[in-house]
RNA sequence: GCCCGAGUGGCGGAAUGGUAGACGCAGGGGACUCAAAAUCCCCCGCCGCAAGGUGUGCCGGUUCGAGUCCGGCCUCGGGUACCA
């Protein structure tokens, strides 16, 4: 009986399949649709296993939902502008657009051999100016419709190489080229408004009922809304214009336990404060030699610097607070100024013990008469608590009611107001970088800020710049940004910044129902096609790409771009799991690793050792010339790790694909683990997935 | 730091609060065969010759009974707004 043979078998049915044009996505309004799309890849040259696994999931959902009749729509397209191809054009002197665009290449001929149910009539890549143009002429019709402003925002900059950094490129708080501590920095910056629908996307994630749950809660918390109270202190003996220092709590029922306000090193007055103060100017100055990342600001070390100003207690004129500048609060929430109310939040308290401030409790454990000592009690405001000292009432209550009641005493009184905050962020958009899409306006002496006329668009990238100094190319070329203002004629300039990566993965699903036209959309294809039924992807886009899509949609349905029933691009979103290799790890003599390819492993009596590479005459290794093997070291093994380039732990689907065929990899990846979870990509799990399919042609040729 | 997950044999993983490890992979033994492939049967958490003991990341709690519920941790993974 013959046995399977993929290598014939899988070019056969796929050249089949190809030339009835199978997987074209023909409108057919009769018929009723299914729209399968994975999250498109970053075309970094060579596709990977978790590639493999995701498009496989959405090819099964395909293949499924096309044999029950539906009209499949299963397009691909390249998320093409980014910084990788910035760093190649640094470091191998090629141009960005020339190594996009031989990575897609390279790329599409790794995927067609899976034999995905794609219909590549549609794919398109974001850095073409007829995606790219498109997206300009969005951006305009929102900044029409007022979703767009300019403000001012802190970036991380490099001081030695005079540019702007990525958080990514910021690594313990030193540029990554340079080396130099970077310092924040104050740019004008472009925003999307999408702060402005805070509300609105909080309260549509309940519809989202095939959502992940985790997803859903992490959109929740992300946009974090919470009720609080708002007041000002009043600042003793305070520089012109800071009489009053605005604070915003969301546990008021703690006002009786303040003992001590703390500000941003970036709040207006500690600025203002640090042109008269020496000592606070170098505190403060070493306050922004950090990047910008939340994660680097929460975990730096908590510090602080009196300023000498007190406040007075909105409760009893009498008694006095100390204002300091602590590292550890965030200018971008809230109003930057807190009070600490050290017994209840560990942070404070943390700081009150380290400079020697007081710790008033305002309530304690219910039957329980225990002191905050070491650590804060803070339960969450649902649970109930035992107040002890405030200033609405004491005894049991729950941490909510406490909450209310202290805010109502505040608008009572007159000194505060409850409000509602989100902590979601308006969505800065502006990039220094040249390999993005151009924003669409420009700067005249006489306007001001110009948009661009839509006749004009795209906006074309220049082809002739050079990486050979730090910097936005364009901002260095020597005609691009010449221009004349669209308004009155005169000279002006263009905009240099182009837009972050993620306004291209916003919304080219949408694109995809009509990836020719010559408007951003086509509303009766969008109408039909949209929304995605089934959206697939890493979970890593839980929170950014899911939430700027889920605005975009709306900002396009705005500007008449999308349906209203398409305001919620994904109905249904299934994150997948990850595909993992071991690592294979040996150190040298100063400790740091060295990392091996798993083809250079040899395993005996279940210790892994690094094969040994010196070779005879013929090329042979040594170590396979008789007798015992010749092993040079240990290896340590490190299992489950994310595969990536660095740490050598890559299995190409290229090599299984030739070994085993297209069929091995994507039963493999599906079927070893269930799909939103890890899998371990093994030799021997491979080679199983091999045997299963040789069973299966094993059972079909004997039925047939 | 904060938000969200995950943790059960050699491996992937099952188990409405009720016999932990279904099913599968890998492995071991056997049958068939001149031999192999294929197929079929049996074994397979750990300790123990056995009887038996023990066992779902750790500590504690609720319960007649906990992998499952509650509290407190640990480890690993994802995100943390300029990686995509």
């Amino acid at each position: 009986m013959a046995r399977y043979n993929a290598r014939v078998a899988e070019p056969k049915w796929q050249k089949v399949w190809d030339q009835a044009g199978l997987f074209k996505a023909e409108r057919d309004d009769s018929r009723a649709k299914y729209y399968v799309l994975e999250m498109f890849p970053y075309p970094s040259g060579r596709i990977h296993m978790g590639h493999v696994r995701n498009y496989t999931m959405g090819d099964v959902v395909a293949r499924y939902k096309k044999a029950q009749g539906f009209n499949i729509l299963h397009p691909m397209g390249w998320d093409a502008f980014g910084m990788p191809a910035e760093n190649a054009a640094m470091e191998q002197k090629v141009h960005p657009g020339k190594w996009t665009y031989a990575n897609i290449d390279a790329m599409r001929a790794q995927m067609k051999p899976l034999g995905l149910s794609l219909d590549w009539s549609r794919e398109f890549a974001t850095c073409d100016p007829e995606y790219y143009g498109q997206q300009q002429a969005l951006f305009l019709d929102f900044l029409q419709a007022g979703l767009v402003t300019r403000k001012a925002a802190v970036v991380n900059w490099d001081p030695v190489d005079m540019t702007v950094l990525a958080n990514e490129q910021v690594i313990d708080g030193k540029g990554w080229r340079s080396g130099a501590p970077v310092e924040r920095r104050e740019l004008t910056q472009w925003f999307f408004r999408i702060s402005d629908y805070s509300e609105e996307l909080l309260a549509a994630i309940d519809g989202l009922k095939d959502w992940p749950e985790k997803v859903r809660i992490m959109q929740s918390n992300w946009i974090g809304k919470s009720r609080g109270l708002q007041f000002s202190f009043a600042v003793k003996n305070a520089p012109t214009g800071f009489a009053a220092l605005e604070v915003y709590t969301t546990r008021p029922d703690t006002l009786m336990g303040a003992s001590f306000a703390a500000i941003s090193p970036d709040h207006p007055l500690a600025r203002e404060l640090e042109r008269s103060n020496p000592a606070l100017a170098a505190f403060n100055a070493d306050c922004r030699r950090v990047g910008t990342s939340e994660e680097a600001l929460e975990t730096a070390e908590k510090r602080g610097f009196d300023t000498g100003l007190k406040v007075v207690h909105p409760l009893d004129p009498n008694w006095e607070l100390p204002v300091w500048v602590a590292n550890f609060v965030l200018m971008d929430y809230g109003t930057g100024a807190i009070f600490g109310s050290a017994a209840h939040d560990q942070r404070d308290l943390d700081f009150a013990h380290k400079y020697g401030l007081q710790v008033i409790d305002c309530f304690l454990p219910v039957g329980s008469d225990e002191r905050v000592d070491s650590t804060a009690y803070s339960p969450p405001k649902t649970d109930p608590v035992n107040y002890v000292h405030t200033h609405f009432g004491t005894g049991k209550m729950i941490g909510n009611e406490g909450v209310d009641l202290a805010i109502a005493h505040a608008e009572r009184a007159g000194y505060g107001t409850g409000v509602t905050k989100y902590r979601l962020r308006d969505w800065g958009v502006s990039r220094q970088r040249y390999w993005g899409c151009p924003i669409p306006v420009v700067h005249c002496d006489a306007c001001g800020v110009v948009p661009e006329n839509k006749a004009n668009l795209p906006i074309r990238l220049p082809e002739d710049v050079t990486f050979d100094r730090p910097g936005n190319p364009l901002d260095h070329h020597p005609t691009w940004a010449k221009t004349t203002c669209p308004n009155c004629g005169k000279l002006a300039r263009r905009e240099t910044d182009t837009m972050d990566t993620f306004v291209d993965s916003s919304w080219y699903f949408a694109r995809f129902t009509a990836p020719k036209a010559t408007t951003p959309t086509v509303m009766e294809d969008a109408a039909y096609w949209m929304n995605v039924d089934q959206y697939i992807g890493g979970v890593e886009h839980a929170i950014l790409h899911l939430l700027y899509s889920r605005f975009f949609a709306r900002a396009m349905e705005k500007t008449g771009h999308l349906p209203k029933t398409a305001i919620e691009p994904f109905k249904a979103l299934f994150t997948q799991g990850m595909v993992t290799h071991e690592i294979y790890q040996t150190r040298d003599e100063s400790g740091r690793p060295i990392f091996h390819l798993p083809e250079d492993i040899v395993w005996k009596d279940e210790i892994a050792y690094v094969r040994d590479r010196l070779l005879d005459m013929s090329g042979n290794p040594l170590s396979d010339m008789g007798g015992e093997p010749l092993y040079s070291m240990k290896v340590e093994v490190i299992p489950s790790a994310k595969m990536s380039k660095s740490k050598k732990n890559v299995v190409d689907p290229d090599d299984i694909i030739e070994q085993y065929g297209a069929d091995t990899a994507r039963w493999f990846v599906m079927s070893y683990s269930p799909p939103e979870r890890v899998v371990e990509w093994t030799a021997a799990g491979a080679v199983g997935a091999w045997y299963h399919l040789q069973r299966v042609w094993r059972i079909a040729e004997e039925i047939l």
